[in-house]
DNA sequence: ATTCAATAAAATTTCAAGATTTTAAAAAAA
DNA sequence: TTTTTTTAAAATCTTGAAATTTTATTGAAT
């Protein structure tokens, strides 16, 4: 299913292949071959190793010397270990958040649960989630990216937003449910983050990204 | 003090660059480019592009999009937030050795002490720290990775170990004392490190890793 | 039949030069 | 003098091809 792309410049191409690697664009473990690549992109295969470099750097490409590149691999074990380090730096990153967050923090971090409860009440009701699977993506990252934009540390900020994009590719690649019963079921998630973090109450807010994240334990 | 280097290979020349920029061998903010280098290490600008590349994805090198390379800045906030993150990523790496480590752990943690311990002491003793200062590095990283090794989380781990070489590239930057005061103080605080690991109590270990840490804070 | 070695094919990495973009310097205008 | 525009220099990025390494295939030997 390789689709030819009119000139695309390196980062157009790195959103591109960034995308496909957590949508389950490509098989994992599979091997990115830069000729292909190169061919797909009307690029050169230097662009092409270009990209895949930073990609490997943000754990969504796995890269060995001479040996190239592949889609990361996944594994239950994989998977365990990135939800688990994901809550840790959730949770961590909304305790400080709760500490530190001003007004603005609460009325930002209102304003993306609405869009996400929007979109998230939306596909439990009509369950076109192939229209709204964009939509609901971009909405998800925001939330949670908004929950911990508080903590004052671009460290653990940036390091959240890689761990967020390999949980996601590592959880596409093992297509569950999300039915409207995975839905029903993290609006109400959604929500008690959300109610936790505008009480103040670090603790019960640390349960509730722990609640929200169990399922991927296995 | 372009040393001209002969004839090394992509991991000799990632390996070289890594070093020097966690042992102040650059200024932070220097622009690192691409043909000055290729004539130290004797190799295409190609080549040298692939290797600050990686660089960059650890966090050692600075890359903007068309304008090149810089080693990293530091910052009184640089050095605070990774101090702060690299605290938070030993406590729970630590932690979790204490629960899941075995009789090897503590043996592996006991000999990386007994290493560190041995050349701090000797450094504390004679003073002659230029002469040790390799030796040096090596064991403290080792006593602190085999510190947080039984923690199961290759994704902790990996990131410890970015981190913490930030932490001394951000460190090193700032010289401070490193007299032998400094090495009697750190040799009290690896033995309250190991003391409290051995102990089984992750709380102590946390503040004992939160000590050896705080002047780092400013 | 299975293992090992030799060969061929394919893929990765390096190279050097050309194209593009950024940065610095000089000249013109306000 | 300060700001803006123009020009020149420098650096980055891309390209296509050569060199190296890995992987797959074939044939020989145990």
């Amino acid at each position: 299913m390789t689709v030819s792309i009119e000139k695309t410049d390196t980062p157009e191409i790195y959103r591109d292949l960034h995308q496909r690697l957590i949508t389950a664009g490509f098989t994992p473990g599979e091997k990115l071959k830069a000729e292909e690549l190169r061919v797909t992109y009307g690029c050169s295969a230097n662009t092409i190793r270009d990209v895949l470099l930073r990609l490997s750097t943000v754990g969504l490409v796995s890269f060995e010397e001479q040996r190239g590149f592949r889609a990361q691999e996944t594994s239950p074990e994989k998977r365990h270990d990135v939800a688990r380090f994901r809550i840790l730096l959730e949770q961590e990153g909304a305790s400080l958040s709760i500490r530190n967050g001003d007004i603005m923090w609460e009325a930002q971090l209102s304003a993306a649960h609405h869009k996400l409860s929007h979109i998230e009440t939306t596909i439990a009701k009509n369950g076109e989630l192939e229209a709204y699977l964009p939509l609901w993506s971009a909405a998800e990252w925001e939330f949670h990216d908004t929950l911990i934009s508080a903590c004052q540390s671009p460290l653990l900020r940036g390091t959240y937003r890689n761990i967020y994009d390999q949980f996601r590719q590592q959880m596409v690649a093992q297509e569950r449910d999300f039915g409207s019963n995975y839905f029903h079921a993290i609006i109400t998630e959604h929500q008690a983050i959300l109610d936790a973090a505008l009480d103040r109450d670090e603790e019960r807010c640390r349960k509730a990204i722990h609640e929200h994240m169990k399922r991927n334990f296995i």
